[in-house]
DNA sequence: GCAAAAGTGTTTTGTCTACACCCATGA
DNA sequence: TCATGGGTGTAGACAAAACACTTTTGC
């Protein structure tokens, strides 16, 4: 009876797109891929796909995310919902648009390949397709505003990182400045750093302590939130 | 050739719910309807309905609001797409939940009749169907972030609103009490209350002066953010 | 004149910001 | 020994929090 009802309404496409940020060290980048469907074959494009019946909205995005990188575990979070009516000139289909933070050397080199996947500049994208500049705008500021509040910022950063790294990963997701001293200060304070008795020396003579993330307390101000920037 | 490769994928059926938030001077209150539809005929849901293919998502969740309520330019704002395979008993439908906020006693209390509509305590709701007690939890948790940061409380109130009555609802929306005097030294301080030469009479003997918003700096803070809470 | 809610300042506390020098080491 | 990045403390400014009494007026 129920189902006899639901009948009458129209059927939609469903697709995922996925804003896959990356940290090089340096700056922060998005994984974008050449298109390989029509239409807009051969441009540059967030990589997605569409949804399948027999999944969910939250699997079709980690589908789409392993096939691409090989990775598991990957933070991700859903971002928006995408759904006028022709954003996409292939047809009618609304977007789930999903980001994930991926330790960029983790993945898997050989299948970004195999899917002309590239890490590009996130502050200077090409123009994509579609809405998907738009996805990307909206999924730096969110990524911005949460990073704020949670401590996801690791998700970026190699399993042992310095704190100049981590204060490096801030500066660039924000595109600003911070002051070394006031930001360890603050991250410390937090508890969730362990310095490890190791240290990195390739960037410095003297060599910078190696941390890793407790991550007890790293979980639960995941979801209590702090006050970092 | 574009929309024959789109031809092979599956397609859902898209629903939009609306979370109706609403504030009658002394709590909190949500907009629940029963449902006309099978499955789960008569039990408690939030008042949604189908996607059509001649509307973006956005409007239809206009449509929805517009025809519930028969109130135009509501602040609306999508909160997240709910997607799991089995959240509808009823057949696969993905749906994408808004939060509206609107003044109570402007609502056309026929047409919420008509629907059979009522308006609810915000914090005790009873079980509603599906995943709809999850997407006002969501909403919730949303608009406490939100009226934190953006002057949008404002669209709970009547035109015309007293100190009281604003702190009275930022205490219904947080559960909680603000101090009195630190709270609206801050909200005057950004500048955006204009006082009224009239008083409200009815709640005491003295007399409390009305404020209203002004447009320009209300608008102008909607974006930049603020910090309130 | 009294009950009931409105309106109003100050002090203290804590947090954020700005700022500069010494340290350890490899070359 | 020097060049390079690593590591650290303090003082001042500002914002937040705690706190209680006077005012108005209808009854």
């Amino acid at each position: 009876m129920g189902r006899i009802e639901y009948r009458n309404h129209d059927r939609f496409l469903l697709s995922v797109d996925c804003i896959i940020f990356g940290f090089d060290g340096k700056g922060m980048k998005a994984l974008i891929v050449k298109r390989a469907l029509e239409p807009e074959t051969g441009k540059w494009s967030l990589s997605g796909g569409f949804v399948k019946k027999e999944e969910s909205v939250d699997q079709a995005a980690e589908r789409i995310l392993v096939t691409l990188t090989g990775l598991e575990k990957i933070y991700m979070e859903q971002l928006h919902c995408f759904g006028d009516i022709s954003r996409d000139p292939g047809g009618r289909v609304v977007s789930i648009a999903y980001y994930a933070l991926i330790k960029i050397d983790a993945s898997n080199e050989q299948l970004l390949d195999t899917h002309n996947a590239q890490w590009v500049d996130l502050h200077h994208l090409p123009p994509l397709i579609f809405d998907h500049n738009q996805m990307v705008k909206m999924a730096k500021e969110r990524l911005q505003q949460k990073v704020a509040n949670h401590p996801i910022g690791f998700e970026l950063l190699p399993h042992k990182f310095t704190l100049q790294q981590l204060l490096g990963l801030y500066e660039a997701i924000y595109e600003t400045n911070f002051d070394k001293r006031n930001f360890t200060r603050k991250i410390l304070a937090l508890g969730i750093l362990q310095r490890l008795n190791e240290k990195e020396r390739e960037s410095s003579k003297k060599g910078a302590f190696y941390y890793v993330f407790d991550k007890k307390k790293y979980k639960q101000l995941e979801h209590e939130g702090i006050k970092l920037i």
